[in-house]
DNA sequence: TCTGGGGTCCTAGGACCC
DNA sequence: TCTGGGGTCCTAGGACCC
């Protein structure tokens, strides 16, 4: 048997930890830039604002109805996220920590009844951390997946679904009637793996509610949707098509992307954020001790902007050989964007994105062809590479030990203390990294930023 | 004026090989 | 004049997730 444990609500329930006075009110929590809603409370919910929805569609609600506003504060989610993560893995045999709020656990072999498992995991959860959670189990991911949305609807609006289901809801435990019900109750686009696309086109065949999907036939989904589309189907019968993955595999991309501030139209101005974004990812990959085979990179325009005219282009550029050394992504990403770029363009967005990833010191010899001059363009420029030492950087340092004390500098003293120079011109040519007006303290991580009680 | 960011998996089709 | 077929690998794009 699967659990499904979620966090309801999470970036405004991390918020209310620390923020009580929040409680009860409509909050959202919004992107980078100010720019979208990307966390509702519920009774931001009740009011109509939608997931992703633009603030200045529902900033109006501020002062009709109450509604608060934070920016994201990624740190304080991330930090509570791995405390909560820690307590419910406790529980059971196998965990999979599915996304920065949720958690698969497989029961298989924990004799009794899970309800109240369920139940005391949750209000342990609550009390040790602040976060309310709700808990679903199932014989299949997907079901528990189900009974996790049950369990939470339930509570939050009470007619939905029966209320003994609130909060913990144990499909594989109900009598098949129920089961029934429960189905015949919950449109398709509810279910796990069936997005917007998918809906529309089973609506359209008249399959509107998980009842109707579980009497269709599978083999027919497959041909006409999708191997994923069947498996969800078989899933919801209760044929477990997904395992708990305990030991997730190593990433294979790591990305850095970003709508700016403002529309940025010269090259200059796009090196900046493109190299930003390549330091970005390479810290990333090197914290993961992981190496790139390769960079991609993409800018952008709005197609919200309907007279302005369009380019998206995005290319790929790969590496002499794996690295993650943040001056050779800087090179391979300005290198690309050189290509990809066009006068005239209003763009809006730019992102830059590690490919064919392997852990680091896998790479075959230490010797190539080229030492170590990013893509082959100083081939021929730096004399032969010694055998048996590492090769040296694009200036003849020694990139491994150079990244190192980056990155031991940049724990010190804080993100972006020190970095390449063509990353560094921010401060000098205006921020593109964006607004973030109304973030919160990082309680949990910073100690200038802790909690202070009051008397 | 202002419209998220970071991922995974699957599929179709082209390149390439023998 | 006649001009293969089967397999694998890679890539781009779509759909989906939170």
């Amino acid at each position: 048997m699967y659990a499904l444990v979620d966090v309801n609500n999470m970036y405004v329930s991390c918020e209310r930890v620390f923020n009580p006075s929040l409680i009860g009110r409509p909050v959202v929590v919004l992107s980078n830039n100010d720019g979208a809603c990307i966390a509702r409370s519920n009774e931001a919910k009740d009011l109509g604002v939608k997931m992703a929805q633009p603030w200045f569609q529902v900033r109006h609600l501020q002062r009709q109805a109450g509604l608060v506003a934070l920016s994201a504060n990624f740190e304080l989610y991330g930090d509570m996220s791995s405390r909560m993560m820690a307590l419910v893995g406790r529980h059971a045999p196998r965990q999979e920590v599915y996304s920065i709020d949720e958690s698969f656990l497989d029961f298989d072999g924990v004799p009794g009844d899970l309800v109240p498992i369920g139940r005391e995991m949750r209000a342990q959860v609550l009390q040790w951390t602040g976060l309310p959670t709700s808990v679903g189990f199932g014989p299949t991911k997907t079901l528990a997946k189900l009974a996790n949305h049950v369990a939470k609807m339930a509570e939050r609006k009470p007619g939905s679904y029966p209320t003994e289901f609130a909060q913990v809801c144990h499909l594989g435990a109900v009598p098949l009637d129920a089961l029934r019900q429960v189905f015949g109750a919950t449109p398709v686009g509810d279910v796990w793996g069936i997005g917007r696309r998918s809906t529309a086109r089973l609506n359209e065949g008249g399959i509107h509610t998980v009842l109707d999907l579980v009497h269709a036939d599978a083999a027919t989904l497959r041909r006409q949707f999708s191997v994923v589309l069947e498996k969800t189907v078989l899933e919801l019968r209760g044929t477990a098509c997904l395992d708990v993955d305990h030991e997730p595999a190593p990433q294979q991309q790591i990305m850095c992307s970003r709508s700016f501030g403002s529309p940025i139209t010269e090259l200059a101005g796009l090196v900046e954020v493109v190299s930003q974004f390549a330091t970005r990812v390479a810290e990333k990959a090197r914290q993961q001790a992981a190496a790139a085979g390769a960079v991609h990179v993409f800018i952008a325009t709005s197609p919200f902007r309907q007279n302005d005219r369009q380019h998206s282009p995005s290319t790929t550029w790969p590496l002499a050989r794996p690295s993650a050394d943040t001056r050779l992504v800087i090179q391979a990403a300005v290198q690309a964007l050189n290509g990809l770029y066009r006068p005239g363009f209003n763009y809006v967005k730019a992102g830059v994105m590690l490919m064919a990833l392997q852990p680091e010191g896998l790479q075959q010899g230490k010797l190539d062809l080229f030492g170590a001059s990013p893509a082959g363009a100083q081939a021929g420029t730096q004399g032969s590479t010694l055998p048996c030492r590492p090769a040296p950087g694009p200036r003849g340092v020694d990139g491994a030990r150079l990244m190192g004390a980056l990155d031991a500098l940049n724990r010190r003293f804080g993100r972006g203390a020190v970095t390449v120079a063509s990353a560094a011109h921010q401060a000098r040519n205006g921020d593109h990294s964006g607004r973030q007006e109304r973030r919160s303290p990082r309680y949990t991580t910073r100690l200038e930023e802790i909690a202070t009680a009051r008397a």
